[in-house]
DNA sequence: AAAAAAT
């Protein structure tokens, strides 16, 4: 069951107050509001926040952790021997821990976390933070100085906290056939369990709470292939658990290693500061994701992975409280997971320098290396005091990677491995594919007729193409009678974040978002996804329809389809046949004549130059002699043949006419941009 | 004719 699980439910904690969040506001409601209820009068614009959507649940969280102890002031320093000696150096396993807290939602009320609404997140490192350490300087030092390698003692309440989440059961044995293509030289060998592998005891120990048993095909080659320190480009389909094959490797490379130089960096700057002064931080790894909230994802479950080690996790990210996050990582940050330009915000205050940061991962790599995103992402791993590649060490995850982006990507890589877990860009097949012909005028009632279709314990993610229209739809919903809430970029990131706590928990079982949520959130049940607007990219449409049939479950996506969508139509004819599902005749008619009306074909202005590569597609299948490594293993960008459909049962959808057939729209052509 | 990401 190795799986990035989403947020699991029952750590967070909530803040005494709510200073920490964007937009000042001092309006919320410190209490519990059911959502149906319209009782909070303060003036809050728009109409979604006079549903009760604001409250705060400052006082859900009593009841609900049965008085046992106190998440905001809890006891401390943490006591070590509270929890029995006996049990000091041992792990606990999955199945004496905590069999009871099962894989359904239904858990122990007693780790309860519905009805919580929003907690901060910055509240919660006195002792949550890493393990280990209350808030005294001399602790977190002696953290510091110890022997990295050895897991430091239990806390239970932590432990709970950490690992009583839900843990729905992954099947991915039948993905055993799954064809993987790992290139580039003196590749490692994969591994076929985590114990093919030594990742030491606190890993180890940590997978066990996790309940993981197998790893997961993309795991079963990143792990080795971090661990042997080479950089990676790795493709893998959504929901195959991605963020566990970065982060369990680089965790145990830390401990394996220890703090080196960043500790002693990280003290001087303390000393200069003062004895109990401002101390800059200097992580050993960075993850870089592109939006808050998968980056608060990764960071939950970093704090999984570094449970009873001296590594403290840190996150930051835009629209929280930015005096809140400089205290957090003042307390220490050994893995500093972050969105890009808060974190350049950090560098240019002092509070971060990347000075000894060997690891480096852009987790959903392509869309942090496309367009709106590079500059920044260069701005800190090339304009800074980031450790050149080959130096450091450099991981890019992804579920698609368009091939201009990956010889983009080869900026920052060296002699690099690429891996692609299937072909890079499918889709899963545990998702059932619908598209439907509906106009843009049938479309609300198309959907009300879905909703009133689907069962009561399921979520439905909803995505719309733009901020406005996420807002009106959700009204619409709402006034027909559905629990329902929104996440876009122009929410609060405190509404953002509490939309989504409120669909994870089921509390309001239909989400409308926008792209914001397209990528990397791994929220469990989200039964059915549907494309009200169909995306203007494929990419966008895999990632979307991937918050569905995940770690091996089985999900539907329902996409509505009209005139507007004829850019998309090609790509999302070959998306579905790839994936073996059922296509519309009227979408095949369609995406014949498309083919013909259209004249530009590159992916976009930026990349219209030729390179080499004249297919963007790939096939796991697809190795043949006369790539990567036949070419004395730099020419990186073909990794290997990308047409050797052999035995993969593609087809030849993407074979046909090269590169540009499989870009038959540009969205530069609309946008400008 | 857009979303996201610092303030």
């Amino acid at each position: 069951n190795a799986f990035a699980a989403g947020r699991q439910g029952g750590y967070t904690i909530a803040p005494a107050t709510n200073y920490g969040w964007d937009g000042g506001r001092n309006n919320f409601v410190n209490g519990y509001h059911d959502n149906r209820m319209t009782g909070n009068t303060f003036n809050r614009g728009p109409p979604r926040m006079e549903r009760g959507r604001g409250g705060v649940g400052g006082g859900g969280y009593r009841g609900n952790r049965g008085g046992s102890f106190n998440p905001i002031n809890p006891a401390q320093p943490m006591s070590f021997g509270g929890y029995g000696n006996e049990n000091a150096g041992g792990w606990n396993t999955a199945k004496d821990a905590y069999s009871s807290f099962g894989n359904n939602r239904g858990k122990s009320a007693f780790f309860n976390d519905r009805g919580n609404a929003n907690r901060g997140r910055f509240e919660h490192g006195g002792f949550g933070g890493g393990g280990g350490g209350g808030n005294s300087r001399w602790v977190e030092e002696s953290r510091d100085d110890g022997d990295w390698s050895k897991p430091t003692p239990r806390n239970e309440r932590l432990e709970h906290e950490l690992f009583s989440g839900s843990n729905t059961g992954i099947n991915f044995e039948k993905y055993d056939d799954i064809p993987v293509e790992a290139t580039g030289q003196n590749c490692p060998h994969h591994i076929e369990s985590f114990q093919d592998v030594d990742m030491g005891e606190i890993v180890m120990g940590n997978i066990a709470l996790s309940r993981y048993t197998r790893p997961t095909p993309v795991q079963k080659y990143a792990i080795p292939i971090v661990k042997s320190k080479r950089d990676l480009m790795a493709c893998a389909q959504t929901g195959s658990g991605k963020t566990a094959a970065f982060l369990l490797p680089i965790l145990s490379q830390i401990y394996a290693d220890g703090p080196g130089e960043a500790l002693n960096a990280a003290k001087a700057s303390g000393q200069e500061n003062g004895k109990f002064g401002r101390r800059k931080q200097y992580p050993i790894s960075l993850v870089l994701a592109p939006t808050r909230e998968l980056a608060l994802q990764i960071y939950d479950e970093a704090r999984k992975f570094s449970y009873r080690s001296r590594v403290r996790p840190c996150v930051v990210y835009g629209g929280a409280d930015i005096g809140q996050q400089i205290r957090d990582l003042e307390r220490g940050c050994h893995l500093l997971v972050a969105t890009p330009g808060r974190l350049v915000d950090m560098m240019e205050r002092g509070k971060i320098g990347l000075d000894y940061c060997n690891y480096l991962v852009l987790d959903e790599a392509d869309r942090m290396l496309d367009m709106g995103f590079e500059p920044q992402i260069r701005r800190i791993v090339e304009q800074d005091t980031m450790p050149h590649k080959g130096i450091r060490q450099t991981m890019m995850f992804s579920a698609t990677f368009p091939k201009e982006i990956q010889i983009l990507a080869r900026d920052f890589l060296e002699e690099y491995i690429f891996l692609a877990v299937g072909r890079v860009g499918s889709t899963s097949e545990n998702i059932t594919q619908k598209v439907v012909w509906v106009e843009e005028s049938d479309k609300r009632s198309f959907l009300l007729d879905l909703l009133s279709a689907t069962g009561k314990d399921s979520l439905t993610l909803v995505f719309v193409e733009t901020k406005k229209g996420a807002d009106a739809l959700e009204d619409f919903l709402y006034r027909e009678g559905y629990a329902c809430t929104s996440i876009h970029g122009d929410r609060s990131q405190r509404d953002r974040e509490e939309a989504l706590n409120q669909f994870r928990s089921g509390k309001c079982p239909i989400l409308v978002a926008t792209a914001v949520a397209a990528r990397g959130l791994d929220i469990s049940n989200v039964k059915h996804v549907i494309n009200f607007d169909l995306p203007s990219d494929i990419e966008e449409y895999v990632h979307r329809i991937g918050r569905t049939g995940r770690v091996g479950n089985l999900g539907l996506a329902t996409s509505f389809f009209n005139d507007k969508n004829g850019n998309i139509t090609k790509d999302l004819l070959d998306i579905l046949v790839e994936a073996k599902q059922e296509v519309p005749s009227w979408l095949e008619s369609l995406a014949y004549e498309h083919q013909h009306k259209s004249s530009n074909r590159g992916r976009s202005k930026r990349f219209s130059g030729g390179f080499g590569a004249r297919d963007y597609r790939q096939t796991a299948a697809g190795v043949n002699a006369g790539g990567f490594g036949g070419r004395g293993g730099r020419n990186q960008a073909g990794h290997g043949g990308t047409r050797g459909f052999g035995g993969g049962g593609f087809g030849n959808f993407y074979t046909s006419d090269g590169y540009g057939g499989n870009y038959s729209h540009s969205q530069v052509d609309w946008w400008g941009n």
